[in-house]
Parts: structure tokens; sequence; C-alpha cells
DNA sequence: CAATGGGTAACTGTTTACAATCTACAGTGA
DNA sequence: TCACTGTAGATTGTAAACAGTTACCCATTG
């Protein structure tokens, strides 16, 4: 057995539109695209330097993650976030995650307590540095955990599809309000120890709780009605 | 302006992916294909008159509504239903679609209670007919409408995503408990009721028994763990 | 000046063919 | 029997070409 340091990581097991699809997706969210901007297939597979094929699998996955819009013979155009998609995505989210943090509550054991206590550790800290980017990562960390422990492969899927918005909302809103930073270890603590009573009941109402506080605070920035 | 109704529509401004799509999942829910066959690509293309394109485009789809596994250079194969399977999507459908109800019982107005008439009216002649294939229709009709008014493009989505996996649950049902045929309408009726209630709380609730009780006969069959 | 209609350019949708890559399986040898 | 090797078959990725459509410009018309 060859230990795993010494062997060069393969050129990329993945398909190569998948690739090109998380490639995209960081674009988009990243704000590296303008809202409305017209992507053309060729284009895109001339700057990543691979063909049609590829491209066009990427594109019909951001679609389904809303992240871009495709038009019948127009193309592709980077999406626009309304007021009705911070909505939508909320509401989706608060339904599956409840179920999920249902599921999860009696399924993560000690295990999955300790990697949530490791992510609010780093919570703890970020108070100090302030990293925005940062606190995004911990703030999907945590729920990540979640989704992972439910054990149910479509609703992953579903968190999934909704995951990329979510990062973009979580970066608007930290954009908006820097002070949420600070309040952001003390609401996921709090969810914790809902999930740590094993108790699905308790574990849904933590999740509502903390879905409705998450929309409440994002409803109060300004966005386009569509 | 022209009227909508004296226009011919266009051959068919579908995608040819969309349509590909269409006819495989018609073709594995309707049992033309074994559970676990090996569905090629090249095979595919040829009987379907399409190069392989489009049928890329479609497997892709099949994959994620759950009616086919892609495996990485080895190509589609027909998902077997699995007792996990049926536990997950009633689950997931459990919670998209109480969402979904709490928001169609106060947008559903007139209009849409009596769609659902008219969809129970029919239920209820069904009884003497006893076709089990409009029982799965009329079942479907039902449900599609509290998705249409729900006013939620993601969770409408969703749940077109496990349609397909319904729709074979719901066969499954009928062949093996044909007496579900009688209590279908009654079922439906008080589903029906609780919406008209106009309160969110009152139609999750019947969401929840909804749902449950359908679960709870389809664990009865007899079905492969994995 | 607004509306109509032709024409064009650009892009997507689809097909075809080929190269590259991977998996499974049978065969080989120890 | 076990591990390794090689090959056949299949899929994935790439490339090029054509067809269909859409949007846009612009001259024409009333």
């Amino acid at each position: 057995m060859i230990p795993d340091d010494v062997v060069s990581p393969l050129p990329s097991q993945r398909a190569l539109g998948d690739l090109v699809t998380d490639v995209l997706r960081e674009m988009i969210t990243g704000g590296r695209f303008q809202p409305g901007q017209h992507l053309k297939e060729t284009e895109l597979a001339e700057a990543l330097k691979v063909s049609r094929g590829p491209i066009r699998q990427a594109l019909a996955r951001l679609e389904e993650e809303g992240h871009v819009e495709l038009r019948r013979h127009r193309g592709a155009f980077v999406s626009t976030l309304t007021r009705t998609d911070v909505e939508e995505v909320h509401t989706l989210r608060g339904a599956i995650e409840r179920l999920a943090a249902g599921r999860a509550c009696t399924r993560m054991q000690g295990a999955g307590f300790a990697e949530m206590d490791e992510v609010l550790e780093q919570m703890k800290s970020v108070d100090t540095k302030i990293d925005p980017e940062d606190a995004v990562r911990l703030d999907l960390q945590f729920h990540d955990i979640i989704y992972a422990y439910c054990d149910h492969s479509r609703v992953q899927r579903v968190w999934e599809s909704i995951r990329g918005q979510v990062t973009v909302f979580l970066r608007a809103r930290n954009a908006s309000f820097p002070d949420f930073l600070e309040v952001g270890y003390s609401e996921h603590k709090e969810l914790r120890d809902a999930l740590a009573l094993g108790d699905p009941q308790a574990a849904q109402d933590g999740i509502d709780k903390h879905i409705l506080g998450a929309y409440e605070r994002l409803k109060r920035l300004n966005l386009p009605d569509r």
C-alpha cells in the first residue's frame, strides 16, 4: 500500500462538466459576472479551454440551482436576485432543514456534535477577526453537518441545489449588517443545544426559529421585486 | 389581438432533450425497462432517432429524478426501488407538500377549489369503473393543484423531481391493495376540506395526516432494502 | 413620426465523427 | 487460489459543421 502523500493527484477523476459547474458557480456567486449578463457558450468554452459540451452541461445545472436563466435559442443569463427568490429559498430551506434536523438529531450521536462544536469554536473566535468570508464559510459548514447526518440523499440534493443561493444571501447579509458577525455564534449555539436534546420536535422548532430569524433579517435588504 | 383559441400550436418549440426525457421517463415508470437494466446511449439514440446529445441531457435529468443511476464511464442503469427510496420520497414529499399546502390554502380561492372538486367528482365515479390507471392520474392531478396554487417555483420543481417516483408508488399500491380505490375519494375529500378552512396550520396538519397514511400503506409492500 | 417588414448577424440546438479514457472480465503466471 | 496484465467494449470528451431561431438594424410606408 502506497501512502497518499507520495502519489501525485491525478488530473481529475470527476467529469469535466462537474468541474466547469463549480468554476462557473463560484464566478457567479463571487460576483465576477454582472446580473443579467449574457453568458455565451462559445466564449465560456474558449475561456475555460473546454468544448461546448461540458459548458452546456454546467449551464443546465446552474439553471436548476437558479444561478442562470436559460432562454431557448438565446442562451444563459446571470440571474438577478429578487425579493421573491429570497422568500422562496428561505421557505423551501425551512421545509427541508426542518426535516433534516428532525432526523439528524437522533443520528448525530457524539461524532456529529463534536464536528458542530468545532465549527462553533471557530465562530466564537471569528468575532475578533471579523472576516465576513469566514463567517459565511462557517455558517454553511454548520448547516452542512445537519444535512450530512440526516441520512437522506434526496434532501441533501435539494440542499445542494439551493446552497449556492444561500451563500449569496449570507454574503449580502454580512455586507449590509456587519453586526451579525457577533450574534452568529450565539444563534447557532442555541440551535445546537436544541438538537442535542435528541427530540425531533424540539429540533424542528429550533430550525423554524433559526431560519425565520435569518429570513427576517434578509427581508430588510433592498432588493428588486422581480 | 388574436385569441389563443384560434392559433394552432407550432410543431413543438420544446427542446428535443425535454421530449426525450418525457419519453424515457414514461418507458421506465411504465415498466418497459427492467430495474437494473443497462441503458446505452448509442442504443437509445438509435431507437429514438436522435443523436447522443439529447439522450445525455435526458439521462442526466432522469438521474436527478432518481429513475436511473449514472455510473461514470459505465453508463445509465434503471434504478431499483428500495425501501429507502420509499421512505425518502415520502418524507421529502411530506416536507414540501406541507409548505405548498400552507401557501395554497390562502391562494386557491374559488378557482382552485373548483378544480379540486372536479377531480373529486371523478374520483367518486372511479369507484365503479375501477381502472387503476385512472386512480393514479386523478390522485396526481389532485396534488398537482396544490403545487400549482402554492405559487412557489422551487417547491414546484422539487415536486416535479419526485413526481415520477410517486407515480411508481401509486401504481404499486393500486396493484397490491385494490381496495384502496374505494377510500381514495374520502381521503382526498377530507384533505380538501382541511384546505378550505383557509388556515395554513390546518392545511399542514391535513397534509401530514394524508402523506403519513399513504406511507404507512406503502410500507406494507415487500421491497428490497437496497 | 410610428408601424411595418426585410434582411442580416449571431447564437443556440442538433448531428456526426473521432480521440481519449475507463471498467469489467478473461487470461496468464506464480 | 491469488494477483497481475491485457484487451474489448463502452462511455466521456472534443471538434466541426449545419440548421433553426432570435434580436436588431434599417429602409419603407402610411
